[in-house]
DNA sequence: CTCCATTACATAACATGTTATATAACATGT
DNA sequence: ACATGTTATATAACATGTTATGTAATGGAG
């Protein structure tokens, strides 16, 4: 019997289970985003990502893209408009469609992004998996015990540090 | 190239895609709950459960066993208290201790959870994760496609029917 | 026995998700 | 053309999480 009683629930919490370390990654997440200068919310980067490799999307593409509900679309749509990353034109043929465009600023956020802050996350996450095995419970055991260890963002040069030896 | 883009994504979105995940299965959760005739939120199962299975405890206990943030136990145990599960009494020693207590009817309510509607979650649970296998991406994966196939409520059913033949 | 650091909890401000429902634009059958 | 069903978004109400910060109770140090 550990502390956390999550944990010990086993498979009768694995949704609160898997949210839980899901917001966990998120949060150490945003410290590798304030680190590459960039200001963003992680929720934001699944949506600048899709506009940038899919091109111009309406609000209902992105909710089938993302997999989110489409209110949380318009939300987080409403949010980067503010923000100037992307700007919404109404369809010419359908006039009920919204089509969410990155803007020059948004454009070029995404290049930056896709340069120097996706492959930093990218690798510091690989990095945490690397060799997970087994059971599903046993490897979100096995990454919540190594970020106790180490916050996500020291994962990369622990690496770095372990094969310079 | 599915039309799932933080799917594509990879390792890069793992806590978006174990944030979406739990939030469904607690979503699934919510309905069975219903059918038990039974009325709570599934984020609060964890704190009745903890309180039922450990005792009356603080606060700051809670946030340990929960691994979630203060804040959000000390809202959780007012939705709790409004709702008559639990009562929180000043600690005699500490004065700034508060104890969370389950009431009769939260001792109640626990005990039915206990026998109608713990059991048949993590057997739906169980359920829709066996002979899982393989990297986390893998396992996950498999998960959303039992799930688009089959709402989580109806693995059990499934598996019993599938045993019948 | 005061003064101050620490501890436990509350509260504010914000980030996000969901379901249910309203509204406007399209599409259609008669 | 018109009434009506469908589709695409917007909005409301609510559920939850987080970080930052305020406040009261403890507990030591001087």
């Amino acid at each position: 019997m550990s502390d956390d009683i999550i944990r010990d629930l086993g498979l009768l919490c694995l949704g609160t289970r898997l949210k839980r370390l899901g917001e966990r990654l998120q949060g150490e997440t945003l410290g590798m985003i304030d680190e590459a200068d960039l200001t963003i919310q992680p929720n934001q980067c699944p949506v600048i990502v899709a506009l940038h490799r899919l091109g111009p999307l309406s609000i209902g593409e992105l909710v089938g893209t993302l997999g989110i509900s489409q209110p949380a679309v318009t939300r987080t749509v409403g949010l980067l408009t503010e923000q100037g990353l992307v700007e919404i034109k109404r369809s010419t043929e359908d006039q009920r469609r919204r089509e969410v465009h990155l803007t020059a600023e948004g454009d070029s956020f995404a290049r930056r992004a896709d340069t120097h802050l996706w492959p930093v996350i990218e690798a510091a996450v690989t990095e945490l998996c690397t060799d997970l095995k087994g059971p599903l419970l046993r490897q979100l055991a096995e990454i919540e015990d190594r970020l106790d260890a180490l916050p996500l963002r020291d994962h990369l040069t622990a690496k770095k540090e372990a094969k310079a030896r």
